[in-house]
DNA sequence: TTTGTTTTCGGGATCGTTTTCGGTAAATGA
DNA sequence: TCATTTACCGAAAACGATCCCGAAAACAAA
């Protein structure tokens, strides 16, 4: 079962390996005819190139590196799959990792791919910014990364983000319109940029609205459903539930929702709610959750599009896509007017 | 920016090229003085060893791959990540192909992988079967594969399975001794092993307890939420509603305990509910759904194991691990007594 | 000092490609 | 007919490591 080479079939056909190698790469000084005598044989001979020896030669290992998160929530799972789509069809591999929420491990993780020279990065970092400086470092001398959400928008570096700011706006402005008068935000982590970005967006609609800072909260929770339940719970011993929630996800959310409920409270009657970064439980439970959804394929692709730009040309101009999504409005935000 | 390589580190202390490489390998011909000055210097110069060139010499890619039908449901997303943390501890990197569920993807994600030269394959098949004898041709050519789920017990190859029949008939048993008379199965694909081997459990349970044809039917539904709901909502039409499911999985038994809920049925008490694959969706929702929880971690990481036993010695026995799980009864399928 | 053994090291082949360079033969032009 | 271009092909040098083999050096025994 040894492998078929280059050199095999030279010799078989009596050619040199250079030719094989044109044969192949098509590319010039080869007579029609012989690259087709060459190609059949090599077909009939079942021989597969060796992507290691290619790779050796051309100094590249067309493998990718995505660092996330984690991938346990829906999201990132998304991402992965799109990225990875994307990828295949342009001769990329992709090789994920995951920092579960942790910057030493994501500094780790970047280590590791680049001491594998993956070609490229695109890094969704972690809560916590003390690694940016790092990564900004190797972009500056060249090498290639995309930025994926949980950046800031002034960051010099090619990224995609999406617009937090604008959509928490909406999400808190459609539960003002429902008629919340008291509103609590469980808020991720403070240290997370999209945190901070989806509290900016919260506080706008308030400010607009005229909320006094007697009528909202903003709770640092995690990201996690057990601490939506934990913070939850805390605050029904306090006896401190206001009339709607805005959470920092659908996780946090529905553990959240699923303690308010346990302790009697109808949703939407009693407390609204609304998530963000819709996930497909969302429909699944009663009520239904109103989520904000991200455009999670298309951001992938476009991740993935720049980083091969950045490969093909490491001095392309840096380029910032911000993604809009859409307020999925359900039952569990919405008070319905009998009739 | 060039790359530092072995002959700079050589160059520069007017050694051979093949005492930095033994230096680094470490194995012997070294004296330890030498390999220290080597040691020191390389990291100094920042010297980073290149993957490809020892992939090339040694003929190994340290690539593994893994074939899943899914990601977005949870339990492969867990297998992914655990299998990942096993084999980058020894050296491997992983390459993950979905299938979508859907034999010729699966067939040429297989395919793609042996062509870039993973040094083995662990393959969680999905529906249908027309593709096994091509694993097994290669399996039996020495090719390292390890088949994960979703494969009858016998297959004359290693695995790791679950023990579906058994923990299929516990579930249904445990519907039975809620009382529940009348009990339907929401069973996945026709032509999916796992769904066949759970059809069995929970046949033998309706034996044991001696229900006759009219007390139980098995539905195909397939994998997916939206197919619960949708076959969930052909029973209501027709007025056909048992007083309990057990389902293939926890996303149909979602799905199908949704459209219930929303038809004003109560759960458990108009009709109880046991999935499969807990995910850890299944403590989110009202009410809390009992399922079968797999040991996802453990499973991942014995895969890794026999494939890296398989890759040292591809003649290497046949292993099959089989799993067992457990059964974590909540809401959806407790009719508490009251009090 | 001689001989034998062990330790340590360098030379060079090797892995399977790509790519440059140079050369031959055919095609073209005048 | 001769010069010049073009088309095609082979030899050989890369790419960056590993590893076998033989030789030098160090050491021990005689």
């Amino acid at each position: 079962m040894k492998h078929i080479t280059i050199k095999d079939i030279a010799k078989k056909l009596n050619v040199s390996t250079s030719s094989v190698s044109r044969a192949f790469n098509n590319k010039y000084d080869i007579k029609k005819e012989t690259r087709d005598l060459i190609l059949s044989t090599a077909k009939k001979m079942g021989y597969i190139p060796n992507p290691m020896a290619k790779k050796l030669t051309q100094n590249c290992s067309l493998n990718i590196g995505l660092v996330v998160p984690e991938i346990i929530n829906g999201y990132y799972s998304e991402i992965v799959i799109a990225l990875q789509k994307y990828l295949i069809k342009r001769g990329y591999q992709v090789l994920v990792m995951q920092s579960d929420e942790n910057e030493n491990q994501e500094l780790k993780n970047v280590k590791t791919l680049i001491n594998s020279m993956v070609d490229g990065l695109i890094i969704a970092p972690t809560v916590g910014n003390k690694n940016i400086s790092y990564y900004l470092e190797k972009y500056n001398n060249g090498y290639p990364i995309v930025f994926l959400n949980r950046i800031s928008e002034n960051l010099p570096a090619s990224k995609v983000i999406f617009n937090n700011i604008k959509w928490s706006f909406f999400a808190t402005e459609h539960l003002i319109l429902q008629e919340c008068k008291k509103i609590y935000h469980l808020a991720g982590y403070k240290d997370l940029s999209v945190s901070k970005e989806r509290i900016k967006g919260f506080k706008k609609a308030l400010k607009k609205y005229k909320f006094s800072s007697k009528d909202y909260k903003i709770i640092e929770t995690g990201l996690l459903a057990k601490e939506g339940m934990r913070v939850m719970e805390n605050l029904i011993l306090k006896n401190d539930i206001p009339d709607a929630f805005f959470c920092v996800n659908d996780m946090v959310a529905l553990g959240a929702m699923k303690k308010l409920k346990d302790n009697g409270y109808k949703i939407p009657e009693d407390v609204a709610f609304v998530g963000f970064t819709e996930t497909r439980v969302a429909k699944l439970v009663t009520p239904q959750l109103s989520s904000v959804k991200q455009p999670t394929f298309k951001m992938a692709k476009k991740a993935g599009e720049l980083l091969l730009k950045r490969i093909t040309d490491p001095n392309a101009e840096i380029e910032t896509q911000i993604f809009n999504g859409e307020l999925n409005l359900r039952k569990s935000s919405v008070r319905e007017v009998s009739n």
